[in-house]
DNA sequence: GATGAATGAGATTTCATTCAT
DNA sequence: AATGAATGAAATCTCATTCAT
């Protein structure tokens, strides 16, 4: 359980950002490396410590407690990366007005991909405390409602008034896409991956175009 | 980290949950809610105890300690559903004959998802697990190389043969309905169900149709 | 510590060792390899059931509680084998008229050191009992002073007034005496056992001999 | 049992030794009182805590666990005292070259009877293990081969030659002296010490003396 | 700011003992 | 008499956090 609520412990940690020794970035990086590979739980003050080739005490210099240093490890997923790429994404490539499916697709994935490569470990525990933590669900909740639902209804609506894209829900379809991204979120953490990046952006466009492309 | 491999673990515990005790079933039961909303590391014998309204001792009188509670909370994932379910599915659902892509598609759909509705704790706990356990990681990867890619093959490549599936890898195709097993179960997670399930296997069979309909 | 003193649960364990069923005894003589082997404290009752291939609760059936269960194995050296054979060995071997030091010295010896050879399992964990435990050595001072020194005195003395005996105080003859008993434990402990026993008596009492012998 | 061996412990420990807080100096003086009179299995985490006057998880601030306090604190017994002392004792006392047999046993007698004195707590330690502990049997066989008895050889063999020394194998001459160290010993656990240091001394001489000169 | 010894609450686990069957 | 599930007190050990240096 979080006693505070994170959204105030990530805000606090965005201004603490800025000035942080290369210790405290050494025990950054190595909370970063423990909580994705061990669970957040399972992840002790000393190992990290440790890690960080640091004191103990110095875990504790700059983050008042484990959970300050889970908020601090996952701003950069919700701050800088997370909901800030997000708007850019939707404004810069979202928004523009793509002639066809295919290019609105493949762009779409390709970012996406790319962002899931870059942050898988910062994805990987956030997954964690999706599952436990109700106030990261809601967060998440509120961003796909909010962000990316309002923001990809126009765009969507005009390729459905354009007979671009075939006539299902709004939200049946972005979830269909949030499930590409499962997928490829999944073959990272099984780490399977013999195929390139590219050729699997290809492969995925190719089912999503087909699947949204109306009869 | 596990010890004792979970295997062992496993296949221990089949055999005593066939002789459970009325207050051994409410320890299980008890550690199936708590490990699902709180996670495994969250989750305290005593709590466990508590719940189960049950003395402490009595948690580790069938179970020697903590992983093989887990174990026993996810032998119904492993043993009678998951596995034997899996196989039982691909002999009597998937390796029938399908005239139609379409029946293919919806029957798989709908026998998946009411799978992910009926065991949704157990495979929440089990997610949690993958994400920082690679003995369950191996397990999953096992499951998906022997069981599924290679069971679900046949079919695929009769599908293909016929001009009635599209010419994509194998386990692109099969990865692809996992995709729309992660969306339920994130719907699930997130507490969004706003429609029936019946919709929910319409749509998702509407979308993977027309994704592996040839043109 | 022991509750109720060692002396009361010896002989209500004395009483209860002649209607032992055949459990029992095996419960008993997994006690005492199990006692011997690893020591009171750090044997469990439900090793001693396994082991005695018993119900866990046969274990309680006859000895209210663990140290019941220490006393009835220490019952033979305390009982029919230490006391007993003590006072048997006093009257039918120490008493003796024995015209030389040699056959004196030898006999006791070897009487010792027999006994010691048979009973080493239960010495072992009288030695462990005896250096944490008050009543124990109360116990084994007892014997000393009482039994072995008052007896063993008219035989001494009247060596000594022969002239056959060193004029040393009875208490260090008797030590003397003891030590050779000591050097013998030692070795069956340390599991150095290069010779027979005839030599082991032969080399002891050639020492012991040349040392009490006058000169 | 010790699952790490104990000359790892040892060593880890000596040199943890050196730099001890005095806090942990107390906990090892606890340690070393409380496992001395009431056992090692008998002696709880909590109860040095309190002796110690320390809270509990100072306990195992410098020491992973009992077994490595155990190592500590017998660690004086098997580092400066014990090993140490043996060989500083051969070469100072044992091979300087006496003249008689007499100044030899009284020289020798006078310095372990000492040794046992000062360190008679931590003997008893090692005596309770050594009852139950392979490891430690094996350690104690180590130095009595190795140690003892390699570098007792040239004395007792040279004072033999001399005719100094009776003619009995080299094993059965230091185990005899080994009889009266347990003579010793006993006498201090027994509690039964009418006589001072010297007597005690002079006595045991006289027999020894007289045991191994020959006729 | 950095350190690491100290703390004590709490977690996991063990185990002697009881008792209903 | 025999069984073994149940109990709960207590043991060992962990760990987030504090604080004096």
């Amino acid at each position: 359980m979080i006693e505070k609520n994170f959204s105030d412990l990530y805000s606090e940690s965005l201004n603490k950002m800025s000035d942080l020794t290369p210790k405290q970035r050494k025990v950054l990086a190595a909370a970063l490396e423990l909580f994705s590979t061990q669970g957040f739980d399972a992840t002790s003050s000393s190992q990290i410590a440790a890690k960080a080739d640091v004191a103990l005490g110095s875990v504790y210099q700059h983050f008042p407690n484990k959970h300050a240093l889970l908020a601090a490890v996952l701003t950069p997923l919700f701050g800088s990366a997370f909901q800030r790429s997000i708007s850019e994404f939707v404004t810069n490539t979202l928004s523009v007005h793509y002639e066809s499916l295919d290019s609105f697709v493949t762009s779409l994935l390709s970012d996406r991909i790319t962002y899931i490569n870059n942050n898988f470990k910062e994805i990987k525990i956030m997954f964690g405390q999706l599952l436990t933590n109700k106030e990261f669900l809601q967060l998440l909740k509120d961003v796909f409602n909010h962000e990316l639902l309002v923001e990809a209804t126009p765009t969507i609506e005009r390729l459905k008034e354009e007979g671009k894209l075939v006539n299902l829900p709004n939200d049946v379809i972005v979830q269909f896409f949030l499930g590409q991204f499962a997928v490829y979120f999944g073959k990272l953490l099984m780490e399977i991956k013999p195929r390139s990046l590219d050729e699997e952006i290809t492969y995925s466009s190719k089912l999503v175009i087909n699947a949204l492309k109306p009869r």
